[in-house]
DNA sequence: CTATAGCCTTCGTGTTACACGAAGTCAAGC
DNA sequence: GCTTGACTTCGTGTAACACGAAGGCTATAG
């Protein structure tokens, strides 16, 4: 049996965080002892894990909210509850994906910016350079400097 | 020269976040024509891009604002903006890590759904099943439906 | 010439998922 | 008996827009 501090420190969460969900009904299987305070056990922590899985993923805490209701009425739910996950999980990969070629760009933005550096300040003073310069610099982000202001 | 609206579509933001953009002055290379119409030409629409994959990627935008600046400073700035790119880069894979955590997550959890639903509602009232059965649904999620309360 | 459409502005409110602090209340442990 | 740690409610703040309203400009089409 955890507290609100234990349960924060195993899943990664704040204390307000878990609070706010335990309040909003995220964690069915949670307890209070006789002084009215949240008990969690292992699966009260799994629940955690699962809401900020969820959540984590993109998915609005309205929707967790009807997901965990979807549970609590049983066994006749699971076609909904299958639909929304598998629903989710399109959604969640799609996001991976953006999220992958985001990083591809970030990559050749410091590669870019590595190579400029590890020419320790080309001589910019020199014109032999200058069509190397301005093409390395020309993607950093997303062209030279702006004099135009 | 693209307006508004055309610069939403190519880079499939909302006209609100692109005029809040711009006028936040991350589009530093846009102009205004005699009409105060913002136009955008390709640079402003990589720009566009770039704000648009750091916010994604989890910058806030006053940091996006800062980088943009230091980008208007020239060139004795590429240190700082490489070390903020790397940085950023670091944090993007961290999540990028954990959103494959997640994702690995949802595939168990619909697998789990896909193979109850496959066996088209096993008979519960056969005593025969009830390990199998509790077995299935014990981590769907993440646990059998609380009959507790 | 006027009507319509598209762009602009500012204003104001709403939203999500908390963060944070304050104030005050318990119960347990030293 | 005092500190500690949990709890409560209240209230405010935040980010990054979304959305609508009101009002104004200009270009174009009929």
């Amino acid at each position: 049996m955890h507290t609100v501090k234990e349960a924060a420190l195993m899943t990664g969460l704040t204390e307000h965080a878990v609070r706010f969900y335990t309040d909003k009904g995220l964690v069915p299987s949670i307890q209070r002892n006789s002084n009215n305070i949240r008990m969690f056990d292992e699966e009260s922590i799994n629940w955690l894990h699962g809401v900020k899985c969820l959540k984590q993923s993109g998915m609005p805490i309205e929707v967790i909210k009807m997901y965990v209701d979807l549970c609590l009425e049983g066994d006749s739910t699971i076609p909904q509850r299958s639909a929304l996950m598998m629903e989710h999980k399109e959604a969640a990969l799609a996001k991976l994906e953006e999220a992958k070629r985001h990083i591809d760009h970030l990559e050749q933005k410091t590669a870019l910016y590595q190579a400029i550096l590890e020419q320790r300040t080309p001589d910019t003073t020199n014109p032999g350079n200058w069509d190397k310069i301005q093409h390395m610099h020309a993607d950093v982000f997303y062209s030279p400097p702006m004099r135009k202001a």
